[in-house]
DNA sequence: CGGGCAATCTTGTCAGTGACAAGTTCTGAC
DNA sequence: GTCAGAACTTGTCACTGACAAGATTGCCCG
């Protein structure tokens, strides 16, 4: 069942509420197909919602299944565990990050991307950095995090040659610490106050301009 | 960590292990002291390791109990529930904030002291800025980061005077967005491999001048 | 001195959760 | 067609947070 993208909230087989009152409680067999048809991706979506909510710690594996309509065991049968689940969701948010990284015109550009990209995914974003909440050998989890490091490292490459004759990894970690310190400040609502109406990221592109004095191009 | 220096390690009047056999009968009733005698600090001790070891979503109400030497359900006494818990962590924590910030020389020195402060209090810096750990109207909560928020406002405004005529809460965000990255970025373990063996606040302190072009001061 | 009150802590209980084990149903490759 | 394995279910266990009700104790006020 390829359908991608299209809207499969719940049962893709059953559209009506699962509890059709023909079957009241009977501890028999409930009328929806035993297989869901793409389970993964539906608990991963639920949980997406969750964890952009009310954060990861809010994530229950027995909800998820709940709300997909499937047994309280299901979700394990593809993630194993919850740490399974959100190592899943932090690689395909290194995945995606990456993709949006690679298409950055210079490093400011690529830092607006950095907080577009956490506003836009904010589960994969509250996920991803925290390797508590991970599987750290993880092979896919891993290789995608080698890929978005890497773009990030091509952005900084991008900028004004040198940073002065700079160490570049130091050049990095200021530009990285300041696209992710306002990304997750936003995120947790600790900028609420300051940003008011405006455009977040006209906001944080503003900020920039001060630090990095409008860069040669 | 500094070890505050009480041995209020675990029960302060039993020294001794917890079966001294003068109550041989009911086995219900272990003859340990009725009063721990400071149970709200050796809780909030315990929970202050358990953070900084494994993250807030790694402690356990009753396992600080446990450790406490103490029934499953005492901390609620002196923490009404888990968020009870956190958000007195989080107060504590912007009250040493403020207390730290207040000393700074400057803009740079406050950040530095940021980070220095997410490195030494790991743990209370974990759960500050989680609102949604937090119980937000608490009274505590509010007065203590109201506090530290006009330290921080205070270091933008030792920086030099106008930062070329732009809107200072649009510095304060950069300031505190590089300083606030840069410290979740350390504890999440995700700089050890650029910072390596060097001191974390030397590596802050240069990328800083990246950025900041060594303030006229 | 002593009575009572409030703070502190305990025992008991309930629903929710993650993890695991073992069984059931379906699918698709051969 | 059949059958191996993928997808899902039922059942269970230990653990957790929250709440209720009772026990113990320090201590204030008379």
């Amino acid at each position: 069942m390829p359908r991608t993208n299209s809207p499969d909230d719940d049962r893709p087989d059953s559209p009506d509420r699962p509890d059709t009152p023909d079957r009241p409680d009977t501890p028999g067999r409930p009328d929806r197909p035993y297989h869901h048809g793409d389970l993964r991706r539906a608990i991963l979506r639920a949980a997406l919602d969750v964890i952009a909510a009310d954060g990861p710690s809010a994530l229950s594996l027995r909800d998820l299944a709940r709300r997909a309509g499937v047994s309280h065991a299901a979700p394990a049968h593809h993630f194993k565990d919850r740490t399974g689940l959100l190592t899943a969701i932090a690689a395909e948010g290194h995945a995606l990050l990456a993709s949006t990284l690679t298409e950055a015109a210079d490093l400011r550009d690529a830092g607006v991307r950095y907080v577009r990209f956490a506003r836009e995914h904010p589960a994969h974003f509250q996920v991803m950095f925290r390797p508590e909440l991970l599987r750290e050998g993880d092979l896919e989890l891993t290789t995608a995090r080698a890929l978005s490091g890497e773009r990030l490292r091509d952005a900084v490459s991008t900028a004004r040659p040198d940073f002065g004759g700079a160490d570049p990894r130091l050049a990095g970690i200021a530009a990285w610490s300041l696209s992710h310190g306002f990304a997750t400040l936003l995120l947790s609502h600790n900028l609420d106050a300051v940003v008011g109406d405006r455009d977040p990221e006209d906001v944080f592109r503003t900020a920039t301009e001060l630090l990095f004095p409008s860069t040669g191009r």
